[in-house]
DNA sequence: CGTCTGCTTCGACGTCGGTCGAACCAGAGG
DNA sequence: CCTCTGGTTCGACCGACGTCGAAGCAGACG
């Protein structure tokens, strides 16, 4: 099973944890996998991509369509997007030529949540 | 003005948007802001750091208390620190002897705004 | 089959970042 | 003034990471 199917198995805890940040102590653990997402998240580029795609018309968007948006090569685009599926925040599916990513709303709302003050800890409802 | 002072002198809008990131795509200077956000939170050790303050009896912890938690040098606890400080995710007060740092409610609950789905772009109350 | 386009993988290069010990600074307490 | 303790800063080391061009792979299209 690799780390992105693990990630999207189930809509559990992705992350490990349900409590927020400011309620209990992660363990070592806990911070090594949500460290690993914020680290995804921690290059302007690979955050820009994750915008750009969340907002795309339709929930998905093409490379081609994100390669233009940026001054850099193709290889490091696709790189960038590597990064953020082994973190468990988009998946990528080849439709013909093209490839389309789509981000994993799941795993955004529950970051979301473990960074939310407490009293917030309720995950917000999915009108997807 | 230090980047610290910027960040700790309004509620404003810190990190440089308001909208959730799935449906507007980020700027690249607003990605820029966020990210360094991220990538201050994109190591085990100070996602740690920052959920042992956060939960720490009265909102603040003592430097003493968090070096005991790592098996980790005095000055690598403290360049995570400061590595925090400067992201503005915490602040650091000198009372006598010991060093206290507190997190930035503020910030964290900007970021987990952000994060959010679309739909639940309101900024949670703080009931501090 | 050949080729063209879209995307990924590979290998290399330069920079950034986490870690440590040593040195340094700030208060507290003789 | 001296010293002791708590934290930070400095300098060095080494592995991790962002970037690129070249090469490779997958479909589409003649």
């Amino acid at each position: 099973m690799s780390k992105q199917e693990r990630a999207s198995a189930t809509f559990g805890p992705v992350v490990g944890c349900c409590e927020p940040l400011v309620r209990e102590p992660l363990s070592a653990e806990q911070s090594v996998e949500l460290s690993r997402v914020f680290k995804a998240m921690g290059d302007p580029v690979r955050l820009r991509l994750l915008s750009l795609i969340a907002s795309h018309v339709g929930g998905e968007a093409c490379v081609c369509d994100l390669t233009d948006v940026f001054d850099l090569s193709g290889p490091t685009i696709s790189h960038h997007l590597k990064v953020l599926r082994e973190a468990g925040l988009i998946t990528g599916e080849r439709r013909g030529t093209w490839v389309y990513y789509r981000v994993r709303p799941d795993l955004l709302a529950q970051v979301s949540a473990v960074l939310a003050p407490a009293g917030c800890d309720e995950l917000p409802v999915l009108d997807a």
